[in-house]
DNA sequence: TGGCACACGTTATAGCATAACGCAATTGAT
DNA sequence: ATCAATTGCGTTATGCTATAACGTGTGCCA
C-alpha cells in the first residue's frame, strides 16, 4: 500500500509527529502550526482522523496523544494489533507487534464470541536509559 | 489483603461503580452523587485515586471512564495485568487475566530492559449479544 | 450546469482533569 | 491530655481534550 496523497493540513500535522521524539497532543500540534495558519483544534483533529484512518499515525489512549507510525512501510501496523512501551520519564515510545499476543487475545475473544474492532496495548514504565 | 476501610466519599463512589453495568465517567459519578452532597469533580477524583490505589477500581483509558473490579477478592487484579473487552454498542465490559499474554509482554520488556509499571490492554468491539 | 463529495475555516460548547487554598478529623507519639 | 503529622474534605478557579453546528470553496463527473 502506497502512501495516500496528503492534503496540506494532513501533511503539516504528519510532519510535526514525524519530527517529534515523543508523543504530541492535539493542542500542542495546534500551537506548533499556528505559524502555518492553524487557528482551531478542529483543523488538527480532522487531519489526525484521516492520518489514523490511513494508518500513518497511532493514538496513545493512556496519554491522549499521538505518534507517527514507526513502521509506515509495513502492512502489519495497519492490519494487526500494535503495542507500545511508553517511558514515564523521558516520553520515549517504542512501537512493536507480537503475533503471539495477538493470537492469544484473538483466542480469548473468539471463545467469547466478542468481535474485536480495535485493540489497545500500552505499557507505561521506564525505558532502559531512564531506569538505569 | 482485606478490603481497606473506605471513607464516606470513597464508599459512595465505589457503590456507584459497583451498581453500574457499564463504565462510568467521573462527571457522571458526580451527577449521581449530588444528592449526597457532592459538588465538585475533585471529590470524585480524590475518591477514585484511592480506589484505584486499593485495586478496587480500574480505569479504562480508551473511554476515560471507570469500572469496579470484577474480581475484588482475588489478588491477581492487584498484582497482575488486567485486560478488558469493551462493547462499543452496549458498553458491557468483561475483565480478564491472561498469564500467557503477561509473560509474553514481560519477555518483550525484559529483553529491552524496559521496566513496566502499568500495562493497559483494552479490546474495543462488539459483544456476543450485539454482534449477533 | 447541476449535484455531490470532500477538505477547510470559524465559533461555540461539551467533557475530562488538576492547581491551589484552607479547614476538619484522625492518628499516634510524647 | 497535647501537640504534630497525616489524611480527607470542600471550594474556587483554571487548564486540557474533543466535538457540534454552520458555512465556504474546490474539484469532479453525470
Ligand atoms: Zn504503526
Ligand atoms: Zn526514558
Ligand atoms: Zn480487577
Ligand atoms: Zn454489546
Amino acid at each position: 500500500m502506497n502512501l495516500p496523497q496528503l492534503t496540506k493540513n494532513q501533511g503539516l500535522v504528519f510532519d510535526v509527529l514525524r519530527r517529534s521524539e515523543q508523543p504530541v497532543s492535539a493542542y500542542t500540534i495546534l500551537d506548533k502550526l499556528r505559524d502555518h495558519g492553524f487557528r482551531a483544534p478542529l483543523q488538527v483533529y480532522r487531519a489526525l482522523d484521516k492520518l489514523l484512518e490511513f494508518g500513518l499515525v497511532h493514538r496513545l489512549e493512556s496519554l491522549n496523544a499521538f505518534v507517527a507510525c514507526a513502521h509506515p512501510a509495513e502492512s502489519c501496523c495497519r492490519h494487526g494489533t500494535v503495542a507500545f512501551t511508553i517511558c514515564n520519564s523521558c516520553g520515549h515510545v517504542d512501537e512493536f507487534h507480537d503475533h503471539e499476543v495477538d493470537h492469544r487475545l484473538e483466542a480469548f475473544t473468539k471463545a467469547r464470541r466478542f468481535k474485536p474492532e480495535k485493540t489497545t496495548i500500552e505499557i507505561r514504565g521506564l525505558c532502559a536509559a531512564c531506569a538505569a
